[in-house]
DNA sequence: CTCGATCCCTGGACGC
DNA sequence: TGCGTCCAGGGATCGA
């Protein structure tokens, strides 16, 4: 019985990583080398400079797109119309005081927020509702920037990433180390729901994975990340770490607007045993998933095997003999862990 | 440092 | 059938 709680729309979707990364994959066939000829916009109003778009877009060529985090990054080299480079070493802004060695380097960023998509289309294609971005390309083909929302962010960077708003980013989660993982998370005090969901620790989870991915290693998600034991840590890193690969061979979750880069459907949506399954039976115990709210956002799993944490202690809690055993269980895992408290040389973030 | 609230924006679900 | 209301959610931002 479901009662007020209108069953979540599972219509909702949003680009994560794998929906990123397989929106990159694609688009790698046919994007490096490829010229702009000309942008069209829409609305702008989710674009940083959006009168630079034009201008800092046509005739440049397309090097190579990749993904960091969510974001899409396409690496521009500037070219002028004859197709020569327009920016020789040394002849590119001297009195402005950047520095000669710096080869210009221009970046798209793109970030597909909650409904964005990114597309490449023959210019017959219907053109969807909500497309704010075309660029043509010189092999004939369009790259649309679909976005009902407008929750996405289009930007253009020119200078070195490192000095983007990119290099803020936490770790690659498929790249990350155990060892570098567990000292991401250990330290902090922050439902681990939320550390997984900040892109300063971990750069590309969403809510979906996020909640697979605790499902998967059996953690509440109201859990804090200083409280999960180093078994559950490593248990973590890999459930989040197999639900991603596996999520990426199946091109990601579609549920309502995302397709990759030829307008497809993933598929993992099919697997997803927590996310969405409000009621419906666990796939390990078959107790029913429950949605609560964490960290502000909607969260589901199995209260069967995703233990709730224990409450902080009140009043209440006192008065029964927990408190005792409780302080004690503390320092003997101090002592058991060779007395390691938080060192302050972990700490700084 | 951590937390919660707010805003952005639209389509789809819901209630009447 | 139609219309109004609610709400999701990533990320930035602000105040507590």
């Amino acid at each position: 019985v479901i009662p007020t709680s209108r069953v979540l729309s599972s219509q909702d979707d949003m680009p994560e990583l794998p929906e990123v990364e397989t929106v990159v994959r694609g688009l790698r066939k046919t994007l490096p080398g490829r010229r702009i000829l000309d942008v069209w916009l829409g609305k702008t109003d989710f674009i940083d400079e959006p009168e630079e778009l034009p201008r800092q877009l046509t005739g440049a060529r397309i090097e190579s797109i990749h993904r960091h985090g969510k974001f899409l990054v396409l690496a521009l080299t500037a070219q002028s119309p004859d197709g020569k480079p327009s920016t020789p070493p040394g002849a590119e802004a001297p009195d402005d005081g950047s520095d000669a060695g710096t080869p210009s380097s221009r970046y798209l960023l793109v970030h597909l927020g909650m409904t964005g998509q990114l597309t490449s289309r023959k210019p017959e294609e219907i053109v969807k509702p909500h497309t704010h971005v075309v660029i043509r390309l010189d092999d004939g083909m369009e790259l649309r920037y679909t976005d009902a929302r407008r929750f996405g962010r289009i930007q253009l960077i020119t200078g070195p990433l490192e000095s983007s708003p990119l290099a803020q980013l936490g770790a690659e989660p498929l790249e990350t180390t155990r060892a570098e993982f567990c000292a991401r998370i250990r330290p902090r005090r922050t439902q681990i729901k939320a550390l997984l969901l900040d892109q300063q620790v971990l750069r590309g989870m969403g809510n979906i994975y996020t909640d697979e991915s605790l499902w998967r290693a059996r953690i509440h998600p109201a859990r804090r990340g200083s409280t999960l034991s180093n078994p559950e840590l490593r248990k973590l890193h890999a459930a989040m770490q197999s639900v991603l690969r596996e999520a990426i061979g199946l091109r990601g979750s579609s549920i309502s607007d995302y397709v990759d880069s030829l307008g497809t459907r993933g598929k993992y949506q099919q697997r997803h045993r927590a996310y969405g399954r409000e009621g419906k039976p666990c796939s390990r115990c078959g107790q029913h998933i429950r949605r609560i709210i964490v960290a502000g956002r909607s969260s589901f799993f199995c209260p069967r095997c995703q233990r709730a944490p224990r409450a902080k202690a009140s009043a209440k809690t006192r008065k029964s003999n927990t408190k005792s055993s409780a302080r004690g269980s503390v320092s003997k895992a101090r002592l058991a862990s060779g007395g390691r408290a938080k060192s302050p040389a972990i700490r700084r973030r």
